[in-house]
DNA sequence: CAAGTGCACTTGTTAGACAATACTAGGGTC
DNA sequence: GACCCTAGTATTGTCTAACAAGTGCACTTG
């Protein structure tokens, strides 16, 4: 089962296919990477495995302990519930300064229009424009440090989506709508009901990814 | 100048250290840290030291590009206000939830007694206290990731603490009093006056650092 | 003096090896 | 038959050695 990667840094190469796969949920939850077999599959020495490893661990999306296999994170309710309070603290008080000079960024209007249109689809075609709407609120402060934070969250909220085993919980035009909720309430000017209404969507998102994982096997077992 | 370091995990030992010198100032900014150098100094093998190094790279406090040697990050005065805003709108979300329920935590209110009682201090007596009682606000969300988050800013806020020439720009007392602010409008239960008091509490630090660092030789030279 | 060339330095990656630790299974004992 | 202890195996942590590739500087040359 080896795998060509394009020879960009290797290691880079290497942890962009692995964090593809894991979204994808090929690599299921729990699978455990050994460096050896890393190596093995993209046919590089075991110090290149394990370097992208590692990186992939300071991004949360593997974990290990010393001297032990490194595993695909596992994310159970209460993981899910940590995420979603930590996007809800950051895009919450974004939303609400961007309310503040009721400044509407263009592509969270264009990623919410994509989402209406895919209303009828399954809810996995909307899970790309969905993290696209929120990044362009985050990246609409125009900081750097911030954009970056939310990326790192989205990553592991991007796991935790391939776990979830009915995505037809997800309402797509619920979703839109509240979106859109959002965005009248920036260009209204008003940061306290964007603020609010930005919190009720996720909080609504949270409970319902919190339930699906409470009842399936959590990561305990 | 061979440095000794506890038989911890040596890659992490080394982390440790070097991320002390460079907070105190004798690994100064733009300093330049090869991968053999780093390896000679602590007698390990040169792939130990990269590993060292890439970690500090991925802490935001080395930077480097492909093939070039890693250098202490330049922090400019746009750094140091992207830094800020950053922990401004974790900070005002977070106070303003504390004050919401009217919780003030204990370790806040220690942090600021300890400010206070170092006022006839020199100010980088406030330093370790200061960002003690910022971690506290963050901390009492219970949120990991958030904390997180915030650390890693931190960070980068204590390597900028470094580079200031003349600390006494900042008025112990008057942060003491701002601190007290907030404290006191979580207390109220007044979510925007505690967010309205923490913003400018770091916006005020936030222009005297990037004035400072505007006259001081920028990160260009 | 300007521009091109070449060398020294540094990083990226590999191979192979050994020690130390964690997991597993087997055997012995009660 | 159940449990504990031990040995073996798998896996990670770290090292040495080495070569390829890229960067930057100094030097030469026009």
């Amino acid at each position: 089962m080896s795998r060509r990667v394009i020879p960009l840094s290797i290691i880079d190469a290497i942890v962009a296919d692995l964090r593809l796969r894991i979204y994808e949920g090929v690599l299921a939850q729990g699978t455990a990477l050994t460096e050896a077999e890393v190596a093995g599959n993209y046919d590089v020495a075991r110090p290149t495995a394990k370097a992208a490893i590692e990186r992939l661990v300071a991004d949360a999306l593997l974990e290990r302990g010393a001297h032990k296999t490194a595993r695909v994170k596992m994310l159970g309710a209460e993981a899910v519930r940590d995420i979603y309070v930590a996007r809800s603290i950051v895009e919450s008080e974004v939303v609400r300064r961007l309310a503040a000079t009721a400044t509407v960024p263009p592509a969270a209007v264009l990623a919410n229009t994509e989402i209406v249109a895919r209303i009828p689809q399954p809810a996995t075609a909307l899970i790309a424009p969905d993290m696209e709407f929120h990044t362009a609120l985050v990246d609409a402060m125009g900081n750097t440090r911030t954009s970056a934070m939310y990326r790192s969250l989205l990553g592991e909220v991007r796991l935790c989506m391939t776990r979830v085993q009915s995505m037809e919980l997800l309402d797509n035009k619920r979703i839109a709508d509240e979106h859109a909720a959002i965005l009248d309430r920036i260009r209204a000017g008003d940061p306290d009901g964007a603020a609010r209404a930005l919190d009720t969507h996720l909080a609504h998102a949270r409970e319902l990814l919190a339930a699906d994982l409470q009842h399936s096997p959590g990561p305990g077992f």
